[in-house]
DNA sequence: ATCTGTGAAGCACTTCACAGCG
DNA sequence: CGCTGTGAAGTGCTTCACAGAT
């Protein structure tokens, strides 16, 4: 069956739900619980589930920890996810220096710089390598994301290479609508964009100057 | 009228392609053509900007320095807008440092930290102040914009004291699904959710180990 | 001849509402 | 009786297709 991708971007934040309340113990959470704390309605938790499977009791609820399980299951979350990180400036390192992945099993295994004064150096333990050897890299140790935080006029160059080098998920820090070819995933990490989104709305009520 | 929310966030998008085309010289552009460099239709396109206006000309295309002015204007691009950054770990610094929000106009006026190690300190030109403290300082010299980069645990409730200072625009780099009243706006920056919900298709042909 | 602006049709996602199970 | 799972109805967004302007 073909699931709407709006479901499958919802299905982190359940899981990220029902990994909090596991660890407060909790055993058992109904849709409506889940939805109130998610802003969901409990009838889209339903639906969105039941393009899986049967994962409920009726009458109860859903098992926390059983349901947490099977949504790490259908999103891979069980795994180890290798990633390799192109572009180490100021973005790039904050990057590199990020806690929240490794938790949550994404690990950068490379990066990738093209300035001379940035290539050789040791950030938060990875060697920066040139971007001019990308391909040879990743042909050789591949992995399965690439995190591009280069600046604009450089970013389609880059997403190609890591395409040709078999990637098939970019998370896109460059602020460019890039191209990639069918069958690859890229999503754009963009608070430029998001303020711009949000201002809007705010227009009538500047708070001034 | 009422304008469909995805509309309002394409239009930055827009916007920033427009921009492009002007420093590039260029006085005029199709729907076709900006729809090709965006991935989005020429329909899409021209369906956007009928909420708003008719801003083309039949058989030449739209000019491109006046949609741009329409769609600043349209978004409130062509202002200054404060905003408050509360958090300044890691991530928070980050955020201070970032050079990509004042030439869009977003600029930090204040930064707060609970850390008393932090409180104090100046970066980037800005004093950070005592979270505690953040109610009498944003009632006295208001912000249009709070960024949220605090721990998880935090965050709500530094939203609520964002919210009751009468921020209605909030950027949320915290891992949570915040509750804010109706009116207020509120966007999550969250790399980790982007990536969970790519493994979903990569799940089948992980590089391995 | 070309490209916009837009009703109408089509599609995708959300919500309803209820049968059925525990 | 409570809550799930799900067809069916409803809503909102996208795409079509073409009249009309230049």
């Amino acid at each position: 069956m073909e699931i709407p991708p709006v479901v499958i971007d919802r299905l982190p934040l359940y899981a990220r739900a029902l990994a909090a309340l596991e660890s407060r113990g909790r055993e058992v959470v109904s849709s409506q619980e889940l939805g109130q704390q998610l802003n969901v309605t409990p009838a889209q938790i339903r639906k969105d589930l039941s393009y899986f499977g049967r994962f409920g009791k009726q009458g109860r609820g859903y098992n926390v920890r059983k349901l947490l399980d099977e949504l790490r299951r259908i999103l891979g979350l069980n795994r180890q996810w290798k990633m390799a990180l192109v572009g180490a400036g100021r973005l790039g390192r904050a990057i590199l220096g990020y806690e929240g992945f490794a938790p949550q099993g994404f690990r950068i295994v490379e990066a990738f710089d093209s300035d001379r004064g940035t290539v050789g150096f040791t950030i938060a333990g990875l060697t920066i390598k040139d971007t001019a050897d990308l391909e040879g890299v990743l042909s050789g140790s591949p992995v399965d994301i690439g995190i591009v935080a280069v600046p604009a006029e450089m970013a389609q160059d880059v997403i190609d290479a890591l395409v040709r080098c078999g990637v098939r998920a970019i998370l896109n820090y460059a602020p460019i609508a890039a191209h990639v070819p069918r069958g690859v995933n890229i999503k754009r990490i963009d608070p430029v964009l998001a303020l711009q989104g949000m201002t809007y709305y705010l227009k009538n009520s500047a708070v001034g100057k």
